[in-house]
DNA sequence: GTATCTAATGATAAACAATCCTAATAGACT
DNA sequence: AGTCTATTAGGATTGTTTATCATTAGATAC
């Protein structure tokens, strides 16, 4: 009988902790006002100058797919990312670009307000308002 | 006295109207499912081959900004156009990417929703549901 | 119709974000 | 300590969009 591999072929991949995940976890949840991946790359290289672009960018995909960090995509720009990481909606200043967040409860029950879902699977919703931040104001 | 310039300097310019801009109109609302900019190019290529991929861009801004089309930023990929000028919400499918309409009465209201804006001044907003589309339920 | 003004174009370069590639490295297990 | 392989560094590459600039061609006035 043939050697039984280790990990059946369905069984995810260890994740492993390393250093620069660490850190780049680390990064995220020290900078408040959701970074670019370009703003944690920076902060991470100041304590680790060898990291790789790429190596930020995957763990941040990573951090992203386990829940330890939100990844908000907007419009027009870098994606960014939020070490609060419960679902909640974001607001971007249209003249200076700068992400927040809204405070307003979540509406979990949006998808049911759809008249005709034409057989999709809808699963998740985001929301982003726009508008002029109070220091643009002027 | 100086002489007065034909234009004051607040008057917006005139926008031509070329063969180019009018092409590049007709291919967007020849396509039904939110083409992104290089479907634009492909379909006006094929009627004035010499068009420049930086002149259907410019273009596309340029409707965008007269509200003669509708500019769709989506999260992870090229940015999607769409003839239908009425603002509405969208779904885009998590497997293929596709982008369609959300068959869903606007929230005229969402903004007042917010309990704190902090000084922002909200002005629009949108709405990106996700999911998985019919065909790629198989 | 002709002249004038300047918005718009074509072609290319550049900016920018994000991913791919490959040999080498280093966590997580025995 | 030894094995396995996820992960890394660094550079190359892709994809999308904007900037630049000399040239062209709409719009308007004459």
């Amino acid at each position: 009988m043939k050697t039984e591999t280790k990990r059946a072929s369905q069984v995810p991949p260890v994740t492993r902790n390393t250093v620069q995940r660490t850190l780049v976890l680390q990064a995220v949840q020290s900078l408040c006002n959701h970074p670019t991946s370009a703003d944690v790359y920076d902060v991470v290289r100041s304590h680790y100058p060898n990291i790789s672009r790429a190596t930020v960018y995957r763990n941040l995909g990573v951090l992203a797919k386990r829940g330890d960090v939100l990844r908000v995509e907007v419009p027009n720009g870098a994606d960014r990312y939020d070490f609060h990481n419960e679902p909640h909606y974001h607001v971007q200043c249209r003249l200076c670009g700068n992400i927040y967040d809204v405070d307003m409860p979540p509406l979990d029950d949006l998808a049911q307000r759809i008249v005709d879902t034409h057989g999709f699977k809808i699963e998740s919703h985001q929301i982003i308002f726009e508008g002029i931040c109070p220091s643009c104001q002027n």
